[in-house]
DNA sequence: TCAATCCGTATC
DNA sequence: ATACGGATTGAC
């Protein structure tokens, strides 16, 4: 029924509406939650409606007795549905969001995922503001990102970090000459080819810069770029790089932490082709750039990376589809490097970007780790209260008295307890899977393994623990995350400033270059003109006995980014990281060489059976649920099931790993069993996670 | 014999 | 979720 005073573009009752003459037929997907239903359903466009129902609108439309969003995918002459189809009810806006480019990345990721398109096309469109879209076209043009909030710390107005290069100016479109292949690299860029690289960016870069100086040259070509971030720091630095090479109107910054109007705002004047080069944080990789040139993640290694909500999306990944479909360039960056970034390099599918030796050392501050057995209290009564060795005391001082600034880099608060070798403090692995290892919490359900530790991978007990590495049969609880106070520092340094950044402080951008303690969480730790004169990486051996597989990954990349703001060896930069010189990641800094240490993950995960070497699938949910899901599942040929384990009182986990090569099947069999799942209404929900980021 | 209700299934 | 169809049941 029309409503009494309908508008005109509603004309008469309903069973007078005529069908559009020509492609009367609009297929839509359905903003519907349910893994069976996620797939196109066809509507009868009314003449009304012909104009603006163009591929990519917001529609609306009755879907099982309701009103229901929708996006247009595509206009048809006439369709395979046997029954009679419904009128479009509504087109919400003339406005075309989805592109045929953003609607074939959405429909990969879900499958990449084992998700559905509408929890995609939810991550990856901006909610409608209609106001913002009335707005006139001038008006959408992008404005230059608002002022960093950032100014508590009282510092100057450039608190983009970017704009200080640690090691000095090497030369505004000279900085890739520092990699052998970084001007071939640019050269492919301002030709348009689609080259794909893993650059590991060397001490002290200037990586916003760099960066910026790719942009330029695909910009040249006249196509488009997408940057993603992890946090808003560096989407700031980042974008303020961006804007000193190709000014304030041709970049446009996206994160979440704009308001709802003005992040449609900057999105639209993307969507309209206003803009071509698009910064951003995680969900800006679904940035509708048309005629796209380079995509980029910088630090792919940053969990932040990892999108939270279904179906749980890497940017990285997500990058490597979209280079693939839309024939683009992609640089993976950072200065450490991950297995999955490694496993590109490995497969042929991505050139690596990096320095020669001699460059990389005369960047590179000077590296000295100190292990538990040489941690030699310093002489200083301060510096024995604060528990620092002698090496990092002297390290420090020297900084000081060169009237320079020292990172202090503390883990942060709060990581899970687990177990690790009582002697040599290896992580607890499973003899069969090589999952970690914990002592299930007292008053668990099953109290048939007593105390006994089991792998929280494949729910193994594991009743004679014997450390592959020492031989030790002990194990201990190890609970790591205090990290020592600013206070206890500053009694070992009288006199000398001490600033806090992350860790319940405030994050700073930047400090100035004056001598100061600065203690900062990894990821907060500020930038310094010219680079600090040393830094002190606390509780290595801690950090190192987390729970997790990527716990040698992880630390490393957090040593990275600190040591890089450190400066050159040759102007007194040192580093001392508070751990054994046996560790991986511990050797790997020693020489900076994170493109070892990834080789070395890989195989590390090849052996074990981990991604990336392998693609994996963690289901869980209550233990019925989750019996149900896997009875129904065709798994591919390679699969194998682990466990079910426990996860907490009403619910377990299964993981399942198959080869690469079944990774698509896998996720095809997983949403199809989804699929079943939802279309018997089963109550109890089921979660699908592919290649999980922890599973711990 | 017909209508009210239940259950299963599709949702255009 | 909701709506519809077919089966089922109960009353006349």
């Amino acid at each position: 029924m029309t409503r009494a005073g309908a508008p005109a573009r509603r004309p008469g009752r309903r069973g007078e509406w005529q069908a559009a003459a020509n492609l009367p037929v609009a297929s839509v997907a359905v903003d519907v939650p349910l893994a069976h239903l996620d797939r196109p359903f066809d509507y009868r466009v009314p003449t009304q409606f012909d104009a603006d129902a163009q591929p990519g609108v917001r529609v609306r439309v009755r879907f099982a007795g309701r009103l229901v969003d929708g996006l247009l995918l595509e206009r048809c002459a006439a369709s395979e549905h046997p029954g009679s189809l419904a009128w479009l009810e509504r087109v919400v806006s003339p406005e075309p969001v989805l592109t045929p480019e953003l609607a074939t990345l959405c429909r990969a990721v879900a499958d990449r995922y084992a998700g559905t398109l509408a929890d995609v096309l939810r991550l990856a469109l901006p909610p409608r503001h209609a106001r913002v879209e009335a707005e006139a076209v001038e008006l959408a043009v992008a404005r230059p990102a608002p002022p960093p909030q950032d100014r508590r710390d009282g510092t100057s107005d450039r608190a983009e970090r970017g704009a200080m290069s640690t090691h000095g100016d090497h030369g505004t479109l000279s900085g890739w000459a520092r990699y052998p292949r970084g001007p071939a690299l640019m050269a492919a860029l301002a030709d348009g080819r689609a080259a794909h690289g893993v650059w590991q960016a060397l001490p002290g870069e200037d990586w916003t810069a760099r960066l910026a100086e790719a942009v330029a040259g695909v910009a040249e070509a006249a196509r488009g770029a997408v940057l993603v971030v992890p946090d808003q720091r560096d989407l700031d630095a980042l974008h303020a790089a961006c804007v000193r090479l190709l000014g304030p109107d041709s970049v446009v910054a996206l994160s979440a932490e704009l308001g709802p109007a003005e992040r449609y705002r900057r999105w639209l004047a993307v969507r309209r082709g206003i803009v071509r080069v698009v910064v951003g944080t995680r969900s800006a990789a679904f940035a509708p750039v048309a005629d796209l040139g380079l995509l980029a993640v910088w630090d792919d290694g940053d969990d932040l990376h990892a999108e939270p909500r279904a179906p749980y999306p890497h940017v990285r990944e997500v990058l490597v589809q979209r280079a693939h479909a839309e024939g683009a360039a992609l640089l993976v960056a950072g200065y450490a490097r991950t297995a999955e970034a490694q496993l590109l390099v490995e497969s042929g599918w991505a050139a690596e970007v990096v320095a020669e030796r001699d460059t990389l050392r005369a960047a590179a501050p000077r590296v000295t780790s100190i292990g538990e057995d040489d941690r030699q209290l310093a002489r200083d009564p301060g510096a024995r209260a604060a528990r620092l060795p002698s090496v990092a005391f002297e390290a420090a001082r020297g900084a000081l008295a060169a009237e320079l600034p020292v990172l202090v880099q503390v883990p942060r608060a709060g990581y899970l307890p687990a177990l690790a070798c009582a002697q040599c403090r290896e992580p607890a692995r499973c003899r069969h899977c090589a999952g970690p290892l914990a002592v299930p919490a007292a008053g668990s359900a099953d109290g048939s393994a007593g105390g006994l530790p089991r792998c929280r991978w494949c729910g193994r007990v594991e009743p004679a623990f014997r450390c592959p590495v020492c031989g030790s049969t002990r194990l201990r609880a190890s609970v790591v995350g205090a990290g020592r106070t600013a206070e206890e520092l500053g009694r070992a340094f009288p006199g000398v400033a001490v600033r806090a950044s992350g860790g319940g402080a405030d994050v700073l951008a930047t400090v100035p270059a004056k001598p100061a303690l600065v203690v900062a969480t990894p990821g907060a730790e500020p930038a310094v003109e010219g680079g600090y004169g040393a830094a002190l990486l606390l509780d290595g051996w801690a950090l190192l006995s987390r729970p997790d597989l990527r716990v040698a990954e992880e630390t490393l990349r957090r040593w990275l980014a600190a040591a890089a703001l450190v400066r050159p060896h040759g102007d007194g930069g040192r580093v001392v990281v508070m751990a054994d010189s046996s560790a991986g990641p511990v050797q790997a800094l020693v020489r900076w060489d994170p493109a070892w240490h990834a080789a070395t993950e890989l195989a590390g995960r090849t052996e074990v059976g981990f991604p990336p070497a392998v693609r994996m699938a963690a289901v869980d949910g209550p233990p019925d649920a989750v019996v149900e899901l896997l009875a129904a599942v065709q798994l591919p040929g390679s699969a194998e099931v682990l466990g079910p384990v426990e996860l907490d009182a009403e619910r377990e986990r299964v993981l399942l790993r198959v080869h690469r090569a079944d990774g698509k099947a896998l996720a095809a069999a997983l949403h199809a069993a989804q699929a079943a799942r939802t279309a018997r209404k089963a109550a109890d929900p089921v979660r699908i996670r592919v290649d999980p980021q922890q599973l711990t």
